[in-house]
RNA sequence: GCCCCCAUCGUCUAGUGGCCUAGGACACCACCCUUUCAAGGUGGCGGCACGGGUUCGAAUCCCGUUGGGGGUGCCA
């Protein structure tokens, strides 16, 4: 183990990675890194998710895609809270047995009826001092004291929480094993955690928790309770409802840098005027303590554009090399055999300044490589409705079949059919249109006469004469 | 019910008692540029939840109200 502090990151496999989850492991990742110690992983498996790696697996890929490496020195783990079930018994057996904690054998049912009985919420401490043993179906409760204890968090500064709103928490279930609040008290110390940065949701149960950590005879570590990430209704995002995946995003093609770089701007701000800022920038100004104290919506348009300044801020070799996979998926709607990397590197650049996510890039360059353009018969009916349109299609034709190979240039194409467009006295919009559709289908597209160069006499010639038909 | 947290443009934020006539970004609108759409440029719209204090002075400190969120299990 390093000396320096030990920060832990512990998600439950659940599946998927939660965006919510990237943001409080990138901040742990940042403050270790800065602290020069240690970015501990611990996976907090139950019974149920205990017998499947591969969501173990997910998490550490996702990590990895946000930049938090296993390979990197700072990194540690995984370990597995199912590793230290002796240590969670022996915890509880220490503390039954120094009477910080005891036995009792009310069913929540009979919990229930007292509190009725009694006006009282929760449990009352009823077994306190029936001095009962373990035995099969009894919890072990924990004895809390009186007092109260103040938490000090690092974002929030003192919370004081008077103990006699906290009942007798339960540390050991009816058959033995821990709850939640012991296990993850006694993971953390065995493995030496002298930071817990956490989502605030988890506030609540931290006095309990350092009440175990102080029973148990350690000092507890330094608290953060980071603000929730919520959607448009202002709830903490949920699966069920909202997009939480960043599996999702990364298949939609979002960049890591753009996810980070955004991830952190929620309940935090570089210091400066600029919002876009690499990670090393990041991982040097980032202050726990700066974090905002609000719960912040995660807004996906946002996210897009950031995701736009990152794809225009690469290098075009780079852009085309992570267009790869989305133009080789299985998705793509033209025959996989027809796509043509040349092509599709010939108009990069132009498609890099309009994407904002990598998956749309099919989207835009498709007529490329289909075998028909689909035509958007609205956007065709509209075009033609214009009466000269007819008439400067046929004429681009003809005067595009005539070019010569050597004239095929993006240049040429454009002065051609200008030329014909001011015939029929019309802007250099509205001239394009018909042809627009005609090779592409739709009225909006990346610029015309690249595409046509790309594409080729024989097929734009052939393209704008079964238009001509139709 | 009880406990805890929170409150600046629609959204993310800057702001730590005078530099605030509240700054930036996303979104939106307009204009410019332009072969469509973008990108880029310029400009615009829009906010300190409310009420009391404290202070010469409050977005900033205190109290209350309202509103939101979270927790309160033999879930994690």
């Amino acid at each position: 183990m390093s000396s320096g502090p030990r920060f832990r990151f512990a998600p439950s496999p659940t599946g998927f990675f939660h965006v919510g989850g990237a943001r409080t492991a990138l901040f742990n990742w940042a403050l270790a890194k800065q602290a020069g110690g240690t970015f501990v992983l611990r996976i907090e498996d139950t019974d149920e998710t205990r017998n499947r790696p591969e969501w173990t697996e997910g998490i550490i890929d996702a990590l990895a895609w946000v930049g938090i490496r296993r390979e990197d020195p700072t990194f540690e783990g995984p370990y597995f809270q199912s590793q230290y079930a002796a240590a969670h018994e022996a915890a509880a057996k220490r503390l039954f047995e120094a009477g910080a904690a005891y036995y009792c054998d009310l069913t929540s049912e009979q919990i229930q009826e007292r509190a009725k009985a009694t006006g009282a919420s929760g449990y009352d401490g009823y077994s306190r001092d029936r001095g009962l043993g373990p035995a099969p179906g009894r919890v072990l409760r924990f004895r809390v004291p009186e007092g109260s204890s103040t938490v000090h968090d690092v974002v929030r500064g003192d919370v004081v929480f008077d103990h006699a709103t906290l009942e007798d928490f339960v540390l050991l279930r009816g058959n033995g094993t821990p709850i939640f609040n012991l296990a993850n008290v006694v993971d953390d110390i065995e493995m030496g955690i002298t930071n817990v940065v956490r989502a605030e949701e988890h506030l609540p149960n931290t006095p309990k928790q350092q009440l175990l950590w102080q029973a148990l005879g350690h000092e507890p570590p330094v608290w953060g309770h980071v603000p929730v990430l919520v959607n448009e209704q202002r709830k903490k995002l949920s699966k069920r409802r909202d997009k939480v995946a960043v599996e999702q995003y990364r298949e939609e093609g979002i960049l890591p840098e753009a996810m980070v770089n955004y991830l952190m701007t929620l309940g935090w701000s570089p210091p400066g005027d600029q919002e876009i800022v690499p990670w090393s920038a990041i991982e040097r100004d980032f202050r726990l303590e700066d974090v905002n104290h609000s719960p912040a919506f995660f807004d996906v348009r946002k996210l897009a554009a950031f995701n736009g300044e990152y794809i225009r801020m690469l290098p075009l070799d780079e852009f085309i090399g992570l267009c790869q996979p989305f133009l080789r998926s299985p998705d793509v709607p033209w025959p996989p055999e027809r796509y043509d990397p040349a092509k599709f590197a010939a108009m990069a650049a132009v498609v890099q300044s309009r994407a904002t996510t990598l998956s749309a890039v099919p989207g835009v360059v498709d007529f490329l490589f289909l075998e028909e353009p689909e035509i958007d018969a609205e956007a065709w009916k509209q075009t033609m409705a214009a009466p000269e349109s007819a008439q400067v299609l046929a004429e681009v034709t003809a005067a595009y079949a005539g070019l010569s190979s050597s004239d095929w240039r993006a240049s040429v194409l454009k002065e051609t059919l200008e030329t014909i467009g001011e015939g029929h006295g019309l802007k250099k919009g509205k001239a394009q249109a018909p042809i627009r559709v005609a090779i592409t289908g739709r009225t909006v597209g990346p610029p015309l006469f690249e595409a046509l160069e790309v594409m080729g006499r024989e097929e734009v010639v052939r393209r704008l004469t079964a238009a001509r038909a139709m």
